[in-house]
Order: C-alpha cells, then structure tokens, then sequence
DNA sequence: AGTTCCATTTTGAGAAATCAAAATATAGGG
DNA sequence: CCCTATATTTTGATTTCTCAAAATGGAACT
C-alpha cells in the first residue's frame, strides 16, 4: 500500500513542524497541521485518524499528533526527494532557486528511485538544497544542525547566510535583490524591538532594514 | 479548470489511437479507448461523457468517440510532455530508452511549463524523442510519422517489407526462409523492449520472433 | 463555579474516479 | 425477420479526499 501524494504531503508538513518544535516528541496542534497541508481543521484530523489506523502517526485527540517511526521514515525519503530536485533544478537546469518550489512540490510524488539516485549522484551527493536546507540520506538520516537566525546572532559580528527558513518566491527575490541569499556575507547593525526592526550591514556595505518576522526566516552562521 | 491527470490520459489515449487510425474524422470505439487507458468499460463511457460535456471530444454513443480541437491541442501538449521528458532521461540523465517510459509516464502531468521549455532548449529543440516518435511543437503541430522499419511501424497493422538495410547473405537467408523478403506482407504483433525482441505475424500465419536490432534493418510501407 | 473563547471533533454532504454486473443496443448469420 | 454474439451503456456501490457548519472539549478569567 504505497501512500498517494495527499499522504505523503500530510508526513512531510508533520515532519517539519516537529523540527521547527526541535523535539521529537513534541505533539503538533492539528490547527498548525491543517494550515501547513492548507486544508479545512476537520479535514486533517479525518485523515490523521487514517494515518494513525495504519501506523504512520501517533495521535492524542484534542492535544494534537506526531510521527510514528515507519512515518518519520516516509516522510524524510519525501523530503529527500523535494531538496535534491530542488537542487537539481537550479544546479543541472539552472532554473533560480527563487521559482523552483513549485516545481518540487509535484515532482517530488512522482520521480521513482532510479531517477532520484541518479539526481543525487549527478550532483555529487549534495548534503544541502539551494537554502540551504539539509538533505536527507536514503536511509532517512538528517543532519540536524543548529541555526542562528538574523534575530537572534550576536551584533556587529561577520555572519553567513547559510539558510532560509520561508519558500516564498516574492520573498526570495526580496532576499535576491538586498544580497541575503545563502553565501553571502554580512553583519547585524542594530535591533529595534520597539520598530520590530533588524539593520543589517550587507556585502555591498549597503545598510538595509527589515522586519523582525522576515530577520527570524534568514538563518546564518558565525563567519 | 484545469484537466486533471486522469483526463490528460484519456485524450492522450485519444490523441494516440487516433494517429493510429490515420484518420482525424474516425471514431475511436470505447473498448478500445478503455483498454488503452487500462480502465473497464463502462469507466470510460461515464468520463466520456463528462468530457464531452466540457467540449473536449466528440461523443457518438455506440458509435465511439473523437477529439474536439480543444482537446487535440490538449492531447498534443501532453505528448510533447511526454516526449521531451523521455528524451530529456536519455539525453540529459543518462537513462536507457528501455526504461524511461514509466517516469515520462508520471512526468508528463506535473511538470510546469518553464520545466518543459527548459528541457527543449537543453535539448536543442529536439523532433523526435529516443523511439523516433515526433515531439509535438508547442502549438501543438506533430510532424507525421514516417514509418519505415520494423522497429518502428505501427503494431497491428499491414506493412510490406521494401527494403532490407543489410547485405549480409546470412541475415538475407534468414530474411528469405522466415517470408520477410521484399514484397512479402506481414504485420508486427508486439515489441518488448526489455527482451530486445519483436514479434511478428507473417504472410504464411506463422508467429516469428526476431531482435531489435534485425527488425530495424527490415524497411516496409504501410499497406 | 460559571462563562466565555478557541481549538478540535463530528456530522452530513459532495466531487472525482473507479468497478462489477445487469440491461440494452447493434450487427451479422441463418 | 428473428436470434445470437459482442460491444456499449446503465446502475448501484465504493474509495479517497474534501468542506461547511454544528457540536463539543479544554482552558482561562473573573
């Protein structure tokens, strides 16, 4: 009984909501999951009462629901598929990696095992997507590591942007456009919690200022 | 509204039996339409009928069924699809001809149409995908198939060897004692691409299996 | 405790696609 | 012209996924 794509779509949004909650043995509300899969509150918890009948989640009515170990497995191999097509995307096809969400978002439930290994080994076995997303192996393995976003880095310190936490192409070409894409160098200026505002000192020793909402979805690293 | 994969297959299914027919005013009969698109009978007439609601064929019950304009240009889109997505696994990935129907197969109803112009300009706008089939135009015109082998002529039909491509006496007594000689009429019943073979029903009734590679030294016209 | 608010679950319904099996139409042979 | 074989359509039911709206549970604040 292989999972259709809705099933596959329910994992993975499960799956990462428990990384953002960093436990995993966190439960996810079914509000939060039913806005992540994008589907009415009584749907999700339909088809989570489906999934827990055939083994893939662990549900607590009223408290919420989180993966199973046959889940969680399901659910990395899917992502594996969306980051290395992703990758594959921009890297063989040179597609931007602002507009290649869309497309992984399809492809990723129809590419078979073949044509992803055979991705994965034109690309050198990547370890990471264009944002910087960790890809995970085929035995469903992540590496976890930990991020600093704009928000919370220390101040005045050289910082790489290695990772965007938001696919949102209107937002990428945002972060394009200003030189916050993954690679790029800078520094943050200041915090200004009550203008709910980070300044930023780019590479180009530009000075920008942006929102506290958009800060938090730029993850860096200490240079 | 855009078609769901699931009318994509049907004109698709359509578009191909049609081509087939040789003729764009035939009717395709409904079993044969439900056999191509591996559904039971009355499967296909409930779909058919609702897609000749939607103005995308033309139903005549008991008589069978044609493709509007509006869903030939549909039909011609997923077979470009379908066609540059094969050619792209072989060229571009590396894949074998033999095995890049079935991800072609699941391809061709997700991927965008940035993807699909992407891989024709990587391919160099290429006419016909690795079986010799033509690759429809983005307008939708297909250039007419010129059948000329045994590997390459429609299944099912009579053909009559014109040609043999091979002056190898061996292969020509072969040729002669198995009735495929120039003149002789015969008709090629299946190809299995994973045995590397074609089988064939000759002018004398006799099943006869042969190679690929033979079969496509073998030159005909369509009777 | 009572009341209000929000999240969650339940209910009833519908769209899309399918099948098996019964009913019916068409064509061909006697 | 009838009768039969075959193809096609109809019928009734099922699966998967969905929603809106009503009902209910839980928590929080007087």
């Amino acid at each position: 009984m292989l999972p259709s794509s809705t099933v596959e779509n329910y994992l993975k949004a499960l799956y990462q909501a428990q990384v953002a909650l960093e436990n995993d043995k966190a439960l996810v509300p079914m509000g939060q999951l039913a806005s992540a899969v994008g589907v009415a509150p009584g749907t999700a918890t339909t088809m989570i009462k489906a999934l827990a009948k055939s083994g893939l989640v662990e549900y607590e009515p009223y408290l919420g629901v989180r993966l199973s170990t046959a889940g969680t497995a399901l659910a990395a191999m899917v992502l594996r598929r969306h980051r290395l097509i992703e990758q594959f995307l921009v890297e063989i096809m040179g597609m931007s990696w602002t507009e290649v969400h869309e497309d992984a978002e399809k492809l990723e439930h129809v590419v078979s095992d073949r044509l992803i290994e055979r991705m994965d080994a034109m690309l050198g076995h990547p370890s990471v997507d264009p944002h910087g997303d960790p890809i995970p192996t085929p035995d469903g393995d992540m590496a976890p590591h930990r991020y600093h976003s704009l928000l919370t880095c220390p101040l005045h310190t050289q910082v790489k942007v290695t990772r965007v936490a938001d696919q949102d192409a209107t937002f990428l070409r945002f972060l394009e456009a200003q030189r916050l894409k993954p690679g790029q160098a800078l520094e943050v200026e200041a915090r200004d919690s009550a203008a709910d505002s980070v300044q930023l000192l780019t590479e180009g020793q530009r000075r920008i200022t942006i929102g506290t909402k958009a800060a938090s979805k730029v993850l860096i690293e200490v240079a």
